[in-house]
RNA sequence: GGGGCCGUAGUCUAGCCUGGACUAGGAUGCGAGGCUUGGGCCCUCGUGGUCGCGGGUUCAAAUCCCGCCGGCCCCA
């Protein structure tokens, strides 16, 4: 059986539709409410794996999870004012309790830098109390006014990991965020997510932030996808919130803060990154289920129950080494049905046991990801997987990256540029001399998004294509979601 | 922000322009039975619709008009 590629690429909002629902993922667009969807059992399983993955790479870096409120009064949320002015078109507000009009509005939280400033006021008074770092899992509302998509931008982002930290110099809370830069790469490298770190520029930084990077993709249509962001706050919340510390030298001072967030985005990449035209491909390190046991019945009952039986104990074997099992006994479908379903589902491998296996005293396994079969000793079989495991994460991360970076290119003509935005996408570097209107003349001329600069510049032996002065950099354009 | 398209069983869709023969057709799904089972097989029967919601025009509305809700696309 061929693998293709043709429709996650050229039909890629119906591929993600498509492998969203009937691979009963998450359902969206049938709940009357736009830009809301709804995480289903298999959905949630995969949720949760991911999840582990960033609870366990900030658990393990000193971070502290905890649960701030859902409502955030309207002062609370007007006293950082580029803040506000970011966010005041996006925001829900509650307005009523039962039939009575509220004394203060509350919003529901669009991002928590201000309840959580306001409490570490309290909390934090002296510079022995730092680095703190915090972090929630939570929704968020954004009054999202362009077309919403499902799991891409929604109303409610249902999956939210929001980290914020506070330090007690401006140094510390750089270094902060390039520690978030380094969770991040080891998140997306476990999910096998290519990645690209640019820094983002002025007119596109976080709101109330003085500097933000940001984490993208590129999706199998070729538009481009924040999958993370981190930024440096300085004392911009600190001040508004007037919340000082003493230090060292006994002075009070306003600390400095980072906060750095990711979500669902990052399952819908996962989900997008390795699929093909049967589906998604979950890395089996992610995979809710790993291995999926689709029996063959034999022509006489009896051979059947046998054949069952053989399933059940693999199983049992399997689920003793850690190797989480599903055996589909489903006596409705026949076992082609069962292949395409669990294909649909990404599950990374597969065993088809009939008489040949039981008569053998074998297993067939097939890859996912290749849908190449072999056939070994039931013996082998725990080793054999294991090493599948190895392989198909280690290929599916080389496949992704080799097709991530072959979409990145350089070019100094704009038209050119252009041009191959639009009929491809990816990304594209032009040169730069660094001045932000030349960036935002870039952008316009491209009609593209600017992403940013890289973090580290790049020597660039062109001169800037709007004035002309040698450039310092390139800057990454792309079309983006 | 500007423009366009669309909403009919769980899902996809025909019908809408040109109102009446629509008691709304098909596919898929779902249920029962049979036949099968190493890539979505086939057959029989059954199930399933306030035609998104509200209002208007008309003797008559899925069909025309208005508002709302929801979905999609293009442009900025």
């Amino acid at each position: 059986m061929k693998i293709s590629k043709e429709k996650v690429r050229k039909q890629f909002s119906e591929w993600f539709d498509w492998v969203l629902s009937e691979a009963e993922i998450y359902d969206y667009g049938r709940y009357p409410l736009k830009g809301v969807g709804i995480w289903m059992p298999y959905g949630f399983k995969i949720r949760e794996k991911v999840l582990a993955v960033i609870r366990k790479l900030l658990n393990e870096t000193g971070h502290e999870e905890v649960l701030f409120p859902l409502l955030i009064p309207e002062d609370l949320l007007r006293k950082e004012s580029e803040h506000i002015v970011g966010f005041e078109e996006e925001v829900y507000w509650v307005t009523k309790g039962g039939s009575k009009d509220l004394d203060v509005k509350l919003a529901l939280r669009p991002t928590s830098e201000t309840p959580i400033t306001y409490m570490e006021s309290l909390w934090i008074k002296s510079y022995k109390q730092l680095p703190k770092k915090y972090y929630q899992i939570v929704s968020i509302f954004r009054y999202e006014t362009k077309a919403t998509r499902a799991m891409l931008r929604v109303r409610e982002v249902t999956s939210f990991k929001e980290a914020h930290t506070v330090h007690e110099t401006f140094e510390d809370a750089a270094k902060q965020v390039r520690e978030a830069i380094e969770i991040y790469k080891k998140f997306f490298d476990t999910l096998g997510i290519p990645y690209i770190v640019s820094k983002r520029p002025d007119w596109d930084k976080f709101a109330g932030a003085v500097y933000t990077y940001a984490f993208d993709t590129i999706m199998p249509d070729g538009k481009v996808l924040q999958i993370g962001t981190a930024h440096h706050l300085g004392q911009n919340f600190t001040k508004a919130f007037d919340f000082k510390i003493q230090k060292r030298d006994g002075t009070l001072d306003y600390p400095y803060q980072t906060s750095y967030g990711i979500s669902e985005r990052a399952i819908a990449a996962l989900l997008a990154i390795n699929g093909d035209d049967h589906g998604p491909i979950l890395n089996p390190y992610i995979a809710p289920i790993q291995v999926v046991i689709i029996p063959i019945p034999a022509k006489d009952d009896e051979t059947t129950k046998k054949i069952i039986n053989y399933c059940n104990d693999l199983k049992a074997e399997l689920d003793k080494n850690g190797i989480s099992t599903y055996v589909d006994t489903d006596p409705e479908r026949t076992p082609g049905e069962k292949f395409y379903i669990w294909e649909l589902k990404g599950v990374p491998l597969r065993l088809e046991i009939g008489q040949r296996e039981l008569n053998n005293n074998t297993v067939f396994i097939k890859r996912r990801d290749t849908l190449e079969g072999i056939s070994v000793p039931r013996s082998a079989m725990v080793d054999e997987i294991k090493k599948l495991f190895e392989k198909i994460d280690k290929d599916l991360k080389e496949n992704a990256w080799k097709e991530f970076n072959s979409r990145i290119r350089y070019m100094s003509d704009l038209q050119k540029a252009k041009e191959l935005l639009n009929a491809e996408g990816g990304i594209i570097e032009v040169p730069w001399c660094g001045d932000n209107s030349c960036g935002l003349k870039i952008q316009e001329i491209t009609d593209s998004r600017v992403l940013g600069e890289p973090d580290e510049k790049k020597e660039v032996n062109d001169k800037c294509p709007v004035c002309g002065r040698q450039a310092k950099t390139v800057l990454r354009i792309a079309k983006t979601y």
